[in-house]
This record gives C-alpha cells, structure tokens and sequence, in this order.
DNA sequence: GTATATGAGACAAAAATGATCTTTTGGGTT
DNA sequence: AACCCAAAAGATCATTTTTGTCTCATATAC
C-alpha cells in the first residue's frame, strides 16, 4: 500500500542531485554515502532512471550522475512512476485480465478516482521544490 | 503500490453480504463461489473481518457470516484498513525508525496529502453504494 | 451424538523486494 | 596505443510478502 524502498532510494538520490549545481556529474558513491542507501542498490536504481531520461550519465574517468532536465521541471510522480510503475490503486484498473467484471463493478469508479487525485499531488510537486 | 489479492477479496465478498438480507448468514462456501476467489483464502479472510468487528459470524449448523453493522454504515476505507492495514504513502510516515530524517524531511507533507485524500475518497464510500 | 460451520495455527509454493557481484563497455589520460 | 577510471548490463542470491492450503479444535443445530 506504499512506496517501496526502491522508491524512497531513488527520491532521495534525485533530491540530492537537485541540490547540485546543475549539469555538474556527481559519482554514485557519493550520492549513496549522503543520503544513506546501498550503493551497489542504488546505482542499479539510477540505471533504470538513466534509461528513462531522467538522469543523464557519463562513463568513464570524471564521469557520473546528474539530471537530464531542470529540476524545477522534474515532478515527483515521474521519478516515482520510473522506479515503481504507474500510479494504480488496484491491479483490475490496469490489468483488464485481473477481473473480467470491469464493466459492472461498481468500485471501479472509486480506484480511478484515487489514482487521479494522486497523480494530481505528484504531479503538483518538483524536485526543485523538495530540494529547499 | 496497489490492492493485493486479499483487499480485492474482501471488498468482493463483503458486497456480497451488503447485497443480503440483513442479518442473514450466508456460508463463506457460496460467497467464495459465487465472487471466484478461493474458499480457504477467503475463509481466512474473513476471520480477520470478524475479529475486527466487521462481520457477525456463527458457528455449526446453519452458521455463517453477516454484516456486523448496516451495509451504509461501514465504509470502503474499513474494509481495505481491515485487511491491509493503515492507508501509507510511505512507510516513514508510519515507521518512525523507517527514516530518522521526519523532522527535515521535504517530501513528509506530500506524503501526508496523499494519505488524506485518499482516507477521504475511501471514507466517502459505503457498502450501501457498492451493493448497487 | 452427529453433521455442519467457523476459529486458529502450521505449513508451503510462488512472487516481489532488496541487495550484491562480476563482467563488459566506453571515455580520458598519459 | 596502453591503461585506468567509472558507469552499464546482467547474473545471482537472500529475505520477505503474498497467496494459498491443510489439519485440528471448537461451537451449534437438530
């Protein structure tokens, strides 16, 4: 019913890029070191990131992380729906094969109803704003 | 991020009970039939549902299950807390060892937004309304 | 007492989560 | 070119959660 550490890693590790100066590379090790998470974990995480354009990387000598885009145009739904998937109160609402009854369940309704409003808080905060 | 199979479970079978004559036991055989989950899961299910106080159930012969209270009166959000616990963004809402940094955490308050916006969707659907 | 139904608890397979390690690839530096 | 540094990719593995099942105890109607 909540987020995964998963998630909470790569939150942490994006807040702490949208501190830095922007375009600067910052190495994986260093970001794992000051907010505290796994670092073998967490640069498995931002491969994942990196691959979905949040993030861009450098390889090599002088490499490292740093975000694809301003971090005021960053929103913390998007980093969350990149390590965890969409945003989905219940699986029948994604899933049309999980139940068959979707035309006339009567608690459908309520499942979109959650997930908009969620998506809509997430949508409404920007790593800039959680980096102050 | 979702529902698991138990909290699907258990709003089904207990919109099959809000669909009953109050105060009717119903065996927990033909709810499971008649909703498709499996009768052991749900049996176990509902267990916890009667502990919690959200169903009456009686013994033996002619036993069964009933709503504890008037389909109107027990609400969505009952259901899923019942079996899968407390609405939680993020588990250091909960958690106060989860993450040591509560006090100057940016992300906290989003955090409690979603929970109660969501509380408030879920609290603002009864059995009653699901049965229809 | 017997048939029937839930209660409680142990048990188990499967999936998801949380993480580590190794190998490969690509850039800079010398 | 040779070499080193650092990230990418992927294999592997441990732990926890989910999703069930099964057995036995207990309560009740007849």
């Amino acid at each position: 019913m909540g987020l995964t550490r998963k998630g909470e890693y790569a939150i942490r590790g994006m807040i702490y890029l949208a501190r830095q100066e922007p375009g600067k590379l910052i190495l994986v090790n260093e970001i794992a070191e000051t907010v505290d998470v796994p670092q073998s974990f967490l640069a498995k995480i931002f491969q994942g990131l990196t691959r979905l354009g949040l993030v861009r990387s450098s390889r090599g000598a002088g490499g490292g992380f740093t975000l694809a885009r301003p971090a005021a145009e960053i929103s913390l739904r998007e980093v969350i729906e990149a390590v965890e998937g969409p945003i989905c109160a219940n699986r029948c609402v994604l899933d049309d094969g999980f139940c068959n009854r979707s035309a006339h369940c009567t608690v459908h309704p309520v499942w979109h109803r959650v997930q908009d409003q969620v998506g809509a808080i997430l949508d409404g905060v920007s790593l800039a704003e959680l980096s102050k």
